[in-house]
DNA sequence: AAGTGCGGTGCACGAACGTGCAAGACTGGT
DNA sequence: ACCAGTCTTGCACGTTCGTGCACCGCACTT
């Protein structure tokens, strides 16, 4: 007897047994072998891992329904990540960043060239990122994030340093503003070849990431609070009827932004630049974002999403 | 009691029984209530797929244990059809580029320019794909098909063009013959806008998917057999030490191929150019395609494998 | 040819399990 | 407050299952 019959003999009593759920009395006859060998039979086979037994836990099932739904309403991959009555926004986020964090070290091969839109999600997700090279990988900032007291440069450039060193990438810096006082300032620098270098290298990333700022969201996004904007540029956004920002860039409720007068002067990559990378992730928690996270969709910015189970309810339960 | 709160006991008993193994008797103990409800329970369990039993049959086993060796030797992605002894070489064929065509589909993506080497595995790949369209879908020829008699561009056009249907895709043909005739042709045809366009998509093509032609196939590649080559090319090759072809340029066993020959008038994808496309899927059935494929692979065209279990055998049994 | 060790098999028994039934808990209506 | 209907639970019984033990056949040794 060779060693694969007998496994095929072991598949058969464990299809008969565990598929067709007969009793082992019956399979034994039909096998010509006492009920006490089949009873063996099926032993051996889960030993031999014919047969996995796995368990779901609950929330599993949550999760996809909730994924499978809003992978219907608007055509892209998500993965929500479950998360326990008791979890603050905090801890949400830290799960959320975690999960997204895996997703795209799957999406890093030899190569890629990964756009990153600064923001406080993206901070902690790349704390996540464990250490793994990807040889030839260059990451390249999608906005600027100078603000008007001080640069914010040196967090920022701490947090990407850190990554890359993980990842042993090479890292783009846009040593531009979030917005400039002046469109003609960001016209005039958007000629100069030192950021002319690092529009290119945005046209060639193949992997976005990045998040949705709300103007309201439990944790503040970055924008909203850290002198970036003055008064009268939130009550400009305001009267535009702006719901948050991708990528610094923002978005009315229906996806538009072209016509949002703060986006004349801000340095991020607009959702028609940011359609031409194939692969962008976009990776959001609190039920606050909801309401931008819709626009994004609408907007057609990503094709993968990582969400908070909160998040996703809030964002299917919009009207 | 919620819906949700019941489905956790549910899966704390599962967990329980099937996880730590623990009898029924014991789990009603802890549980407080009586064994019979602990029975009913994992029933319940069951019927909300909290719990899933899934056979395994063991060809699946040994599959990927030859994916494993493979991929670890050539550091690829591999997916090994398993193959039933009966099987003859057409059977085999049939599965390997169903898997194949399968796992195609899956690469696919809005705006996903997708490059196709000609060849009879590509026909039969082709030939297994199901209706679905994919926005912005573009496939465009890596090597010219053809030869010294008539065409053979109606046939190949006609395959391309029903997957095209059938993924709603725009088709950009390669009008040029697989082999010139002198070298100074192909470089003078190199510089015609014409062909620079084809070239020019080509080198935007983010999937390839391409199989190895083997001088001895048992289904005996297109290049072999239609009139590509003569009797003079074929010996040329032979002294020249090429063992197969990847887009009709040909390789040695250790994978080298740029002083064969007959790759001056080659119209293929060479495979330096081959690797600037990021996902490369190389599908492959015949254990006489086992020498070339190795070639194939040392030259590091492919991303991704897809292999009936016969060759993959064969693969890891060339010393 | 007899001896020896070993993997596999059936028997028999006790443990583990599924399920019909009746009693109790709960719900919604009068 | 009472009742009818429904759902849940525990009990009891018959079934199904796991496993120790004795036995058998085979291979290999002496």
């Amino acid at each position: 007897m060779t060693r694969d019959s007998r496994l095929e003999e072991l598949y058969t009593a464990a299809r008969m047994y565990y598929g067709d759920e007969r009793t082992m009395e019956s399979i034994a006859g039909e096998l010509r072998v006492s009920r006490s060998t089949v009873s063996r039979m099926l032993r051996d086979a889960r030993d031999a891992e014919l047969v996995t037994i796995s368990l779901r836990p609950p929330e599993a099932q949550r999760v996809e329904e909730l994924a499978r739904r809003i992978s219907r309403l608007y055509g892209v991959q998500v993965h929500v990540v479950p998360s326990a009555p008791g979890d603050d926004q905090r801890e949400r986020l830290r799960s959320v960043t975690e999960a997204g964090g895996a997703l795209l070290d799957e999406m890093l091969e030899p190569g890629t060239t990964l756009g990153i839109a600064w923001g406080t999600t993206m901070a902690a997700l790349l704390g996540t990122v464990r250490s793994r090279p990807v040889p030839g990988l260059r990451i390249v900032q999608l906005n600027g994030a100078i603000n008007t007291e001080g640069s914010g440069l040196t967090y920022i450039a701490t947090v990407l340093a850190g990554a890359a060193t993980r990842w042993d990438a090479t890292v783009h810096q846009f040593p531009v503003p979030a917005f400039f006082d002046f469109p003609a300032t960001r016209e005039a620098m958007w000629r100069e070849r030192s950021v002319q270098r690092v529009l290119a290298t945005q046209r060639e990333a193949t992997v976005a990431v990045f998040s949705v700022g709300a103007f309201d969201a439990e944790v503040p996004s970055h924008v909203y609070t850290h002198n970036y904007l003055t008064r009268e540029d939130l009550s400009s956004l305001r009267s535009d009827g702006a719901v948050g920002d991708v990528c610094t860039v923002f978005l009315r409720a229906d996806g538009t932004y072209r016509d949002i007068a703060l986006n004349q002067r801000g340095s991020g990559t607009a959702p028609d630049r940011l359609l031409r990378i194939p692969r962008r992730l976009l990776v959001a928690s609190g039920s606050r974002k909801a309401l931008p996270l819709r626009a994004a969709l609408r907007a057609g910015v990503a094709t993968d999403v990582v969400v908070d189970e909160i998040t996703a309810t809030s964002l299917l339960s919009l009207r």
